[in-house]
DNA sequence: GGACCGCCTTGATCTCAATCAGAGCTTTCG
DNA sequence: CGAAAGCTCTGATTGAGATCAAGGCGGTCC
């Protein structure tokens, strides 16, 4: 990919620079929009805005990973949503109800602007809210997909699903795939317990579906045989 | 509620005419929209807009309930979302991908807006983009609940759950709650089998938090209780 | 170096929801 | 009207995943 002209350092490095939501902006708007783009890594996201009186009209991942945890009052917890470089933090202004905490890992870098009518002129910025809301009409189908997974799934179809997604997300040509999450993590993502992710892994490493090097390494073997044990 | 002065028949007759989407809508925009907006009862979504290449910039439920399942290859099926009347049906134009489907109860009907551009100026067209954009947010809030209860609720929890949040959805004041579905349907939007539902449905009413007139009708005789029994 | 701690894995047992089966009930339709 | 179909409810059985328990591995800190 080429250095675009004015292109401020921060984008040239960002990981997810030639994918996700900045790249599918329309070439004048997207040169704009890296110039009014803030990198930033808030301590704690609530604070940021998340929560706070801050808040942010934009926000996408540029390093690391985002989870979005739902806990409730007796200490049962879930994570209803996470996202990887490129992908849009889709989070209320005013957010963080009650047991609803934005957690990222340690690595994480955001980039946000903070108020859109003050960066952007009315065309612009009427532009960018089109394409965040179709990006949040996007995030709600995969939302919805997840409901379904976690509805109908058995363990080893919801961890063979979670597999290949991420693959598309990360790394959609390469055969390892990286995750970003621990078992105990898996486990609140999936409706499930440490345990049963461990013996859902071996289950689909023993057919030779994937391999495992290392606790966080997948390597996707056999992609076709994966893609039907994750039930369709 | 008094008549405003040019507002067409539709929408004095409409069940959500203080409620939901159009309700909040800022004064002198909501007179706009309600002129703009054209009732309309699709044979079938998909053709309309959920599907097809027409598609629509904006469509909010009127009358009725209107659901998306998701069916996998082999049969299995959820009920992944669903909307009641004042709530905005967020769907992408060009969606209804293999597997999904948008479905409408009989008596349904929604309100469109084909096209915002051609409908507004400007500065309408921007706002109402930031509403629906707003609302898009706080329906992600909504989904990612259901992920959180799908994940980690037991079937009586869910059960009490859904019951509350209908309530508050459809009648917060009353005690008595119509349930828009079947208990086949009811068992695929909670991830159960239909004896599942019937049996918990059993759990809530012996104790004494709900009473069952008629199937489809739940008498809350214990808000107290079945929040407590929601699992927090 | 060695002890501790957290994470991952494996094994044994138990529990709760799925499954299988069948009986009321209402609605539809001939 | 009577048969048929669909929905709901209840009971008995079964099995998958949670739970309980313990051992291995890798990192950190003293």
């Amino acid at each position: 990919m080429e250095r675009e002209p004015s292109e401020p350092p921060h984008c040239a490095q960002c990981p997810a620079r030639d994918r996700g939501f900045c790249s599918r902006l329309p070439e004048p708007l997207r040169q704009r929009f890296r110039q009014a783009v803030r990198p930033a890594a808030p301590g704690r996201l609530a604070d940021e805005g998340g929560g706070g009186s801050a808040g942010w009209d934009l926000a996408v991942v540029s390093r690391g990973t985002v989870a979005v945890h739902n806990t409730f009052e007796d200490g049962r917890r879930a994570i209803t949503d996470f996202m990887v470089p490129g992908e849009v933090l889709h989070a209320r202004e005013g957010g963080n109800r009650k047991g609803r905490e934005v957690a990222a890992s340690p690595d994480f870098l955001l980039c946000l602007v903070p108020n859109l009518e003050a960066e952007f002129d009315a065309a612009d910025c009427h532009c960018l809210e089109r394409y965040l809301r179709s990006d949040a009409l996007g995030h709600i189908e995969a939302l919805r997909d997840m409901i379904a997974d976690l509805a109908r799934l058995d363990p080893t179809e919801r961890l063979a699903r979670l597999i290949l997604g991420l693959r598309e997300r990360l790394n959609p040509e390469g055969r390892v795939v990286d995750l970003p999450l621990s078992r105990g993590d898996i486990a609140d993502l999936l409706g499930l317990r440490a345990e049963t992710v461990s013996r859902s892994l071996h289950a689909l490493e023993r057919p030779g579906l994937i391999r495992r090097s290392g606790p966080k390494k997948i390597e996707i073997l056999d992609p076709a045989a994966l893609a039907a044990a994750a039930g369709g």
